[in-house]
RNA sequence: GCGGGUGUAAUUCAGUGGUAGAAUGCCAGCUUCCCAAGCUGGACGUCGGGGGUUCGAAUCCCCCCACCCGCUCCA
């Protein structure tokens, strides 16, 4: 890493990953997983710190979008409840969800040149190959029973088909390996008629491909004592589903009426093919998932509420500044089930990794109804899961619609918007945006979390370890510890033991020092400014919550 | 999955075939009335793992694993 990221945004200069990394280590807030085995691919561990740390981030967002959501547009308070749902689910699930069939995309790899490809994508991308376009040229529409076009084949061979397409096999020597399909299909590229699913020749060399092969993105389980494919499990690729299979169990017991959200947080599981980047991308990770179901007409609305909301909340947290960004998706980014919806965004932070480019924290997408709809159909109940819609079904009476249309109108499927977070990206976000360099004080660097992320809220110190000091101090870190992380430490110099709350990045030190004894008062330094205050000692509790705020 | 790089203490790193080291951190004690001060003592190593060559391997060879970079992928 190292010279990648020096050269970034003044907000990120002097950030390395390797540094940040390293400290995550040393201070226990990441670790790799199974370490003393050699580690694995694609899995962490988060250490006493880090766990503070991501369990502040989630319970910080339970409380803003389950307990105490923003105001709807109409400024009145929002509906939403939460939910744990299984890891493992009836396979079925992940039929109706398209991840068994369509994201298990078949793969194939270029013997000669060793790309990946995606298969359904080879033939695209041929008719675009700059290979097969010179040779089509070259052949200037003769048929191919036409024995002109092998001698033709073979001339272009000896020119461009050396540079174009160096793993073509004819190309790489044997002249005689003129294959009839690349010559028919050079034929067929003006028309782009397709003569085979899947012509095995890669589109950037013209090397062989070897069979499309399953990537298996998602983890496989057995659930029973027998190991067969009747009793196959999958580990949830996202929570979501989850929530959209009890859709109408909390409908039928919560009270709640559309426009509402359900919310869970919780694992998930993803075989990455290539995990990378610290825990960016990782192959078991965290998902905060929001499922707004609203009236489909209101969708724009409750896009951008939701859409700018979370945006407001991560900076809230602080991530602010120019790390972070709202991405609004174009057109031919939308994932399938959002194509015909009211948009996608991506809020996204400004990695040390990918700067100067960012890194996506949380979706923000409107998935119309395609998850209800699918779910409907592959469950069989079809109409049952459709909401019935009693506010409106008054509403129309009252407007003297037909009771007909009335019927019509009031049970619909829900249209949702999805907002998305990855627990563990955001925990990594607020290291990364933490990090501070700063060769003038003694640690050398220190971690700014906003205080309501804070792992520790506080250390609480006697200046000196006698004199009565130990005891005032002890019980002030006894009165603090039920309501806060505190930490208590006595030991060594006074300055070591600020250095080492810097690295942890608590944002407050209280010292009970000589005047203490005498009129009660204690000193408060301040993480980011270094500089000292006198507060009482009764009001440390007071001063601390209104920092620290809640949860 | 491919290519390149790296892997020695908690961290950063030195150590090119002959007794595993340094700095920082950590722990204990002394000292210390505000920023890793000082002094004394201490603990911590599967040298990424396994196999091989050798009288002898951190060092040479083979296989594997992990991390970083690039490609590819990312519903």
């Amino acid at each position: 890493m190292g010279e990648s990221n020096k050269a970034t945004t003044p907000s990120n200069a002097g950030k390395s990953m390797d540094a940040i990394v390293a400290l995550c280590k040393r201070r226990g807030f990441i670790f790799q997983s199974s370490e003393i085995y050699g580690g694995i691919n694609g899995f962490w561990d988060y250490g006493p710190l880090g766990v503070e740390l991501k369990r502040n981030l989630k319970d910080a967002w339970w409380h803003d979008v389950v307990r105490c959501p923003p105001d709807g547009p109409d400024g009145q308070p929002i509906d939403m409840v939460g939910l744990d749902s299984s890891i493992i689910m009836n396979p079925k699930v992940w039929v109706a969800s398209g991840h068994v069939g369509g994201f298990n995309d078949p793969m194939q790899t270029c013997h000669q040149c060793k790309k990946l490809l995606r298969a359904d994508h080879v033939l695209d991308l041929l008719w675009e190959s700059k290979w097969l376009m010179s040779l089509a040229e070259y052949l200037d529409g003769l048929t191919n029973t036409d024995p002109e076009a092998q001698e033709r084949a073979q001339s272009w061979a000896k020119k461009e088909g050396k540079k174009l397409a160096p793993g073509l096999a004819f190309v790489r020597g044997d002249a005689k390996a003129i294959s009839l399909l690349i010559i028919e299909l050079a034929l067929c590229l003006p028309s782009r008629n397709k003569l085979h699913p899947n012509p095995p020749f890669c589109p950037y060399c013209g090397g062989d491909l070897t069979e499309p092969r399953q990537f298996n993105l998602m983890f496989e389980s057995h659930a029973g004592p027998i190991k067969d494919d009747d009793n196959k499990v999958y580990l949830r690729p996202e929570t979501a589903q989850g929530i959209f299979c009890n859709f109408r169990n909390v409908v039928d017991t919560s009270r709640v009426k559309v426009p509402f959200g359900i919310a869970q947080v919780g694992k998930a599981f993803r075989n990455e093919v290539t995990p990378r980047n610290f825990t960016f991308r990782s192959r078991e990770f965290e998902q905060m998932e929001i499922e707004f179901f609203i009236n489909p007409d209101s969708a724009k609305q409750w896009y951008a509420y939701w859409r700018d909301s979370r945006y407001a909340w991560w900076q809230s947290i602080g991530l602010a500044g120019e790390n972070l960004i709202l991405r609004e998706h174009d057109k031919d980014e939308l994932a399938h089930y959002a194509k015909d919806g009211a948009g996608t965004s991506d809020i996204e932070y400004k990695f040390p990794f990918t700067a100067p480019g960012f890194g996506e924290l949380e979706g923000v997408a409107h998935r119309t109804d395609f998850d209800l709809r699918q779910h409907a159909q592959h469950s069989g109940l079809r109409d049952k899961l459709k909401y019935f819609d009693q506010d409106l079904q008054v509403q129309l009476q009252s407007q003297g619609v037909s009771k007909e249309e009335i019927a019509k109108r009031s049970k619909y499927f829900p249209h949702v918007i999805e907002p998305s977070a990855g627990a563990d990206r955001g925990a990594l976000a607020l290291l990364c945006e933490a990090y501070t360099p700063d060769d003038t004080r003694p640690s050398k660097v220190y971690m700014r979390f906003h205080p309501r992320m804070a792992p520790i809220k506080a250390g609480v110190f006697p200046l000196v370890n006698k004199d009565g000091m130990p005891e005032v101090a002890r019980k002030l870190y006894r009165e603090l510890r039920g309501r806060f992380a505190v930490q208590y430490d006595a030991k060594q110099s006074i300055g070591k033991r600020y250095a080492r709350m810097d690295e942890a990045g608590a944002p407050y030190c209280f010292t009970i020092d000589g005047q203490t004894l005498t009129d009660q008062t204690v000193t408060v330094r301040h993480r980011d400014t270094q500089q000292q205050e006198r507060v009482s000692i009764d009001r440390v509790p007071a001063f601390l919550a209104e920092k620290v705020g809640s949860p």
